[in-house]
DNA sequence: TGTACATCAGTGAACGCGCGTTCACTGATGTAC
DNA sequence: TGTACATCAGTGAACGCGCGTTCACTGATGTAC
């Protein structure tokens, strides 16, 4: 053979990295095949003795990159004093709204990917679920049922969050939307009483 | 002339409300210019005698869906006993999360504006802020700074809780999706103590 | 009242372009003898 | 050890198609005289 044995499944992984890189960047539609293989060092041709079509290639990268970031959630999680805090403070950093091709899929790609067909969706859904599971891990007390449905309306709220914060220009306003977030977030995650401000880093 | 008075402000206004139906369904790459002059019983020829270019459409409907559809969420909360458990409901309504067309561009389109022009994007922001104002409005008690941070987060939550309930391709799921939504944004928006279930219609 | 002309919303062919996908081909290597 | 052949990851031209945009044109009407 003309490769090394294992050389075509890096090339697969390297596809599949540079597509989930593009696809949080400029979204499904306007990530064409073409200008991913060339930024992967190939040429097009070659796609399709990787990926079957653009949908199957769409559902492995975007399984590929949300099982990845879902291991760096949780590490945000478990190197924190507060392991929710630790998360929410994470998801929510200025630099992750900044710089989405490096971020979560499920901010980027959530609104895109309700229009896919339902196997796509699925895929989708499995991944999201593992990813509340790790917000649910990061929950302190209470049963697992509370902790589930607390877990999935905190995840609902960080990526909302982030897509509004990435929407809005003005960076001050984009700022205030995150720390609202934040805030709104721990609140969720501590069931706390009253109103009051919590406290913030900025 | 050839037509009424008024018969071009017609077509306008015509042009501009099916523009807003198939952003909401198809997202702003899935919108041709033909297909939707074609849905407004006209020929694509005539579209850029009222409208400057496709990004000028996009900025106009999302405006112009969003003004409409905030009217319509600031009634949801005057009708109802308790204004912002009304809205809440009424925007995560199941119904809601299967008709995207005539729904809520915020949870629809933020993560495609996220990546379209600064105008664009300023555009949105602008009608984004009447959105959070209508939900500051419906809240009870506090004062309004602390409002507007609280609507701001419950607005992120709401739309994040819908984009994921129209990801889930099971039912149930999608349903249970909703209501963790519903439950999450009325303890935000009450500032309650405690995590005990808040009262369901379902 | 009757005729000639100006107006202008809407028409539809045409443009260059990038899309997803197909396919005959290349050429470096491993294997057979 | 040397030669002929099979393998197969990757190449690049080509396909039909729909995109956003342009533009010469149509034709029903209002206006001028």
């Amino acid at each position: 053979m003309r490769y090394d044995k294992g050389h075509k499944d890096a090339t697969h992984r390297q596809i599949l990295e540079t597509a989930a890189l593009r696809l949080l960047r400029d979204g499904i539609d306007g990530t064409g095949i073409a200008p991913l293989m060339a930024d992967a060092g190939l040429t097009h041709g070659g796609f399709y003795s990787h990926f079957a079509s653009k949908d199957a290639l769409v559902r492995e990268a975007v399984a590929h990159t949300l099982t990845q970031r879902r291991g760096k959630l949780r590490r945000s999680a478990e190197r924190a004093d507060d392991p929710i805090e630790g998360l929410i403070r994470y998801y929510l950093r200025p630099i992750h709204r900044d710089m989405p091709d490096k971020g979560c899929a499920i901010a980027a790609l959530s609104s895109e990917i309700a229009r896919q067909s339902e196997t796509t969706r699925a895929v989708f859904t499995e991944e999201l679920f593992g990813s509340i599971g790790v917000v649910a891990d990061a929950l302190p007390g209470g049963d697992a049922e509370m902790r589930r449905s607390t877990a999935t309306a905190i995840m609902a709220l960080l990526a909302g969050t982030l897509q509004l914060a990435r929407v809005v220009p003005n960076p001050e306003q984009s700022d205030a939307i995150l720390e609202d977030g934040i805030e709104a977030a721990l609140k969720l995650a501590r069931g706390t009483s009253g109103g009051g401000k919590v406290s913030t880093d900025k």
